[in-house]
DNA sequence: CTGGACCCTAGACCGGGTCT
DNA sequence: AGACCCGGTCTAGGGTCCAG
């Protein structure tokens, strides 16, 4: 038995009740056996893969421990079948590792437990955050209700500080009109006093003036005499001091034709002394006459005065009544605006209130939350020291073997790093179980037909489908040369299959790339949650099928010789061919935007598209529509409605007022041409560096010119124009002769045929060359002679 | 018919899982 | 460790709808 590096140990088992070594390349057969497999390529911890066999096959099972084995296992010093010593010693590193994976089950169960209590309290935590956010935001907008009370109760005290104002200065004009008319009062008392002592002393007056009238009745004669001097002859005026008392005082008499008439009396006197009859012995005079008209005229002024002064109190009284109520009002409304504002203080008061509860509760939340957190912290430290204790254990048992190279790739629940991701994720796995579930799993790819079948990869589906489901379908390969021959033959089977490939993925290797293609219908239509309802559907619904197409290709390209190696498949599943699913290409849409920008009409440019494509796809059904996304994505104006408003035919020239006209002109003298000016132009740099597809559409049309004027001119029904050229044609009028057209337009055809053979030799695509020599074949069919045709 | 707004898809890049 | 391939994210550009 040859033994390479590879030891497998046997156990005991009850089938076979002996443990036994045996080599990996050694053929597995008869009993039930079990193995351990030790790996030493890589200096790692002794690996034991278990194996069983079952009635004659050989069945893998998942990958079960790590060994405890302290001691190296060199398959040169196994020779053969372990001694007792061996075996025993075997047993006694299975019970050890058998103690240590108990203790590290226990501490794995501990783990947990402590991630489930972490857990919960990360729930809670997260609670409490909720309920401290929810705190939050009502303190926050409780503070802004507060914030609002305080700006309108300090709306409402400013307004209350002008009222109080107003009603400050309302009562300063209130107690100056009251003084006022206090003042008024006093004055129309006095002036009324004075009024009354006038017409008491009138009154006395009329007396004495009745009694001196009653006396001259008696007596037929009517003096005024001066008690001090003797007045007689004419009217006069004395006056009297009594210097008993020192005062002055008037006497006053009118006589009229001999009688003494006592006038009204009502003027203001100093008068304090009664006068006596005996003092008057005679009628006033003129002077006194005067006297006593001056002293009327002022009595009927200070009347007029009283009135006034009267009708002034009289209005500033009302006007203080006025001034009254609005001081009322005012100090009503001042009342109100102060009960407003102390409801609003309270309020506020209140809000401020329940702000700082609710602070005070958010605190404690807080306080909660970061005791949780805080737990939360403990039970991670508590967990990080069991899984610090496993790692410990691991140690101890010197189960780790560290390499010396650099370990990048650092695990994020214990001190492990490790060189490649691959390497962590292993561990991870086997380690770290509860955490697992962290991570997104790698969905498998489910067979259509089979409920319990799912593939990893898809070449195993398609091959799988073929295999047990008789699908027609199956993976090939092929390579080519150069990466831009491998896209021109997928652009081809795109084309001619009605299909897209996508590539989603790209893989760099220092000397290889390898880029996955996938069918663009295969997959599932994702729209994002936060875009659901904005827009319609596509009309023709998504091109995504929700399944799993299995056409597919995986292209590696050599990075040293840029060779290309695709293997793949072109069987779809799942779905139909729907040209409407398919965007427009690349290449027409370049071409589409560079006729654009040399100003060609849209209708041109849709018509030269349709016609230059030999086979449907999806540029044979371009539309205006699509012409103008062209024009938006390039930002390339599209012509306006004035500029259309002639239409000339490209190949003549003609112009016409209506598309309809010019479409009735092509359809009867360029029958089967394209009308695209860029076809006669192109020179062969512009069709090298745009389209290879465009020297057969070239060709095409100069094959149908020559046609064209081989029938017209054939039967002499070419027309000629007023420059002298031939319609249609470029033809001079003195060679129009039928025969020396032909001849020119050979010449010609054969020198564009020329130019695109440069064009075409640099390209690889079979199928190209194949259709464009035909074409060839077909115009030097007629331009040479079918004898002078080249393949 | 036109232009704006907006959604959907392709493509690139990176990280991860599974299997050998 | 290598091979294979899936999923998430981001950006540019194509496609669609709609109002004027």
């Amino acid at each position: 038995m040859a033994f390479n590096q590879q030891v497998f140990l046997r156990p005991t088992e009850k089938s076979t009740n002996e443990t036994v070594l045996v080599d990996t390349s050694a053929q597995i057969s008869g009993k039930s056996q079990q193995t351990g497999h030790t790996d030493h390529n890589y200096g790692k911890p002794p690996l034991i893969k278990m194996y069983k066999k079952y009635s004659g096959s050989v069945v893998f099972s998942h990958l079960k421990a790590y060994t405890q084995c302290p001691l190296p296992l060199h398959s040169t010093e196994i020779k053969k079948e372990p001694t007792a010593v061996e075996c025993k010693f075997i047993q006694q590193v299975s019970e050890q590792n058998n103690g240590l994976t108990v203790s590290s089950h226990q501490l794995s169960e501990q783990t947990h437990d402590l991630a489930a209590s972490s857990q919960q309290v990360s729930e809670q935590t997260h609670d409490l955050a909720a309920s401290s956010q929810q705190v939050s935001e009502q303190t926050h907008d409780l503070a802004a209700s507060s914030q609002q009370v305080s700006e309108q109760t300090h709306d409402l005290a400013a307004f209350s500080q002008q009222v109080s104002e107003q009603t400050h200065d309302l009562a300063a004009s209130s107690q100056q009109v009251s003084e006022q008319t206090h003042d008024l009062a006093a004055s129309s008392q006095q002036v009324s006093e004075q009024t009354h002592g006038l017409a008491a002393s009138s009154q006395q007056v009329s007396e004495q003036t009745h009694g001196l009238a009653a006396s001259k009745k008696s007596t037929n004669e009517t003096v005024l005499v001066d008690t001090s001097t003797q007045i007689s002859g004419e009217s006069q005026q004395t006056v009297h001091t009594d210097h008993n008392y020192g005062k002055p005082y008037i006497k006053i008499y009118k006589k009229y034709s001999g009688s003494v008439v006592f006038s009204h009396f009502k003027a203001y006197t100093q008068c304090l002394l009664p006068l006596h009859s005996t003092e008057i012995k005679k009628e006033p005079t003129a002077v006194e006459y005067k006297f006593i008209q001056q002293v009327s005229e002022q009595n009927n002024g200070l009347a007029a005065s009283s009135q006034q002064v009267s009708e002034q109190s009289h209005g500033l009284a009302t006007s203080s009544q006025q001034v009254s109520e609005q001081t009322h009002d005012l100090a009503a409304s001042s009342q109100q605006v102060s009960e407003q504002t102390h409801g609003l203080a309270t309020s506020s008061q209140q809000v401020s209130e329940q702000t700082h509860d609710l602070a005070a509760s958010s605190q404690q939340v807080s306080e909660q939350s970061y005791g949780l957190a805080a737990s939360s912290q403990q039970v991670s430290e508590q967990n990080n020291g069991l899984t610090r204790l496993q790692t410990a254990i691991h140690k101890t048992a010197n189960v780790r073997c560290l390499r010396e190279a650099q370990k990048p790739y650092a695990c994020l629940f214990c001190e492990r790093a490790f060189r490649s991701r691959q390497a962590l994720s292993a561990h991870r796995v086997t380690k770290h179980p509860e955490k697992t579930m962290l991570f997104p799993k790698r969905a498998p790819i489910p067979c259509p037909d089979c409920t319990d079948i799912q593939l990893t990869s898809q070449r195993d589906l398609v091959l799988h489908l073929a295999k047990e489901h008789n699908k027609e379908m199956c993976v090939m390969s092929r390579k080519f040369n150069s990466e831009n021959e491998f896209k021109m033959w997928k652009s081809r089977v795109e084309r001619e299959t009605f299909s897209k490939f996508i590539s989603r993925n790209v893989a760099r290797e220092d000397f290889e790339m390898r880029k996955y293609y996938y069918c663009h219908r295969s997959g599932k239509r994702i729209v994002l949650t936060d875009r659901v309802g904005l827009r319609k559907p596509k009309k023709q619904g998504s091109c995504k099928t929700n399944a799993k197409c299995t056409a597919y290709m995986i292209a590696r390209t050599d990075l040293k010789d840029k060779t290309v190696d695709v293997e793949y498949c072109l069987n779809h599943l799942g779905h139909d061919f729907d040209l409407a699913h398919l965007q427009i290409s690349a290449d027409v849409r370049k071409s589409v935007a560079r006729q654009l920008s040399e100003g060609v009409d849209p209708d041109d440019i849709i018509e030269a598209i349709r016609n230059s494509s030999s086979k449907v796809s999806r540029d044979s059904f371009l539309t205006l529509k699509d012409i103008h996304n062209i024009s938006k994505r390039f930002n390339i104006p599209m012509p306006t409605t004035e500029e259309k408003s002639v239409y000339t035919c490209r190949i003549c020239n003609s112009q016409f007022k209506s598309r309809n006209g010019l479409k009735l002109h092509q359809s009867k003298k360029h029958k089967g041409m394209s009308s695209s000016s860029r076809v006669t132009n192109k020179t062969a740099t512009d069709v090298i560096n745009v389209d290879l597809d465009e020297p057969i559409m070239v060709a095409q049309v100069e094959a149908s010119t020559a046609e064209d004027v081989s029938e017209d001119c054939g039967t002499g029904q070419c027309e000629f124009d007023h420059m002298g050229n031939v319609d249609g044609h470029g033809l001079q009028k003195d060679t129009a002769d039928p025969s020396d057209m032909i001849d020119q337009l050979k010449k010609r055809t054969l020198d564009k045929l020329n130019t695109f053979r440069d064009v075409v030799a640099k390209s690889n695509d079979i199928s190209f060359l194949e259709n464009f020599y035909k074409i060839v074949t077909d115009v030097d069919s007629f331009a040479f002679g079918p004898k002078q045709a080249e393949g």
